[in-house]
DNA sequence: GTCTATAGCAAGATAGAC
DNA sequence: GTCTATCTTGCTATAGAC
């Protein structure tokens, strides 16, 4: 387990924090705008301040949005976690897990998205620290991949990577009237057990 | 089939023709950088010309993405579609298509890769148009869903956008010195295949 | 902690010469 | 067709008052 670190100033152990409204912010600008089309004025002002003073919570935008990462890791990990909590059987499991992982990318709000969607390029060890924390929380579903009962020279490997593809790439056309997120995890998790004979 | 719109001027029946130097150096920065990011001087630079002489091609940055769009469209269909032509078996073909979807994404070049990443956010109506091309593309792989031998009621709608997440996510985690497209290919067909009894 | 004010810069796009 | 020169705008980030 990384450590999380701190990348933000938080006064917060006091009253009046913003930081919340900070963080909610940006990942709205960030989804709906793209991390580079996004600016600091605009972030500032859905969360009742000036650019200026946003300086205070972080010391640069690159900052900002590894901060929301962190979050979003974050919130996504617990909802996952959660649906684990009193599931036994593998294939249930997988389904489970999916299905909350979805929920939190299509229904979940602006941080999943995020998370899915803009990785930093600039500068690289910002880079590298999100994608350990998502590899972190991916490793999830290589636990759950191994524990299905499959033959023993199944492609783990490529399950869990076609299995992760496809939900991060629901995004691109999910559509709140169609079917829910649980549905979408039942019909991908019958595609791979019932196979040619679906 | 969407006639081929010209959102360039295209002087190229005569000689000294510099779009495709243009649209390779645009196709480089978007992939590279993003599109947000990349800059018309640098676009130029690399072209062999300066920033205000690519005005005479194209009149905004936004119609030179849509250009690499449709160039990266038009290419990973030909791949596709003359991988498809000596094979008949409809597993056969589904990876055949797939194989070669792949290839253009992975090791085909900057514009496929600018196809699936940079969607643009800002015009609504080139973003419209883009999309409308690439879901022609995609009918290729409804129809070869449509082809496979499976149950009347088999969620091919879900199994296409499942195939299609799974290979468009692939250039997050590939690696040229691991699995080749082809191999990536072969795996993603055979767990769809063998189901449990992989 | 938040403000105002602004430094400092890079961007997209245009005008007109050649 | 390509150039130089430049307009205009918007950005991130900083400084210092309160």
């Amino acid at each position: 387990m990384v450590a999380a670190a701190q990348v933000y100033k938080d006064p917060s152990v006091g009253r009046d924090n913003k930081l919340p409204q900070l963080l909610d912010s940006a990942a709205g600008h960030f989804r709906t705008e793209g991390y580079a089309a996004a600016s600091m004025r605009d972030i500032a002002a859905r969360a009742g301040m000036k650019a200026g003073s946003m300086y205070y919570y972080f010391a640069s935008k690159e900052d900002l949005l590894v901060a929301v990462h962190e979050e979003g890791i974050r919130r996504i990990t617990d909802a996952v976690s959660s649906a684990l909590l009193d599931t036994l059987d593998p294939w249930q499991r997988l389904q489970a897990a999916m299905s909350a992982h979805l929920d939190a990318l299509l229904d979940g709000g602006d941080y999943a998205q995020v998370v899915v969607r803009e990785l930093p390029r600039g500068d690289a060890a910002a880079r590298r620290r999100l994608i350990a924390l998502r590899d972190e929380y991916e490793f999830i579903f290589h636990r759950l991949v191994d524990e299905l009962p499959l033959a023993p020279d199944a492609p783990r490997r490529h399950l869990r990577l076609m299995l992760l593809g496809a939900m991060n790439w629901t995004q691109n056309w999910y559509r709140p009237e169609g079917d829910s997120p649980r549905d979408i995890a039942e019909a991908f998790v019958d595609l791979i057990r019932k196979g040619e004979n679906i």
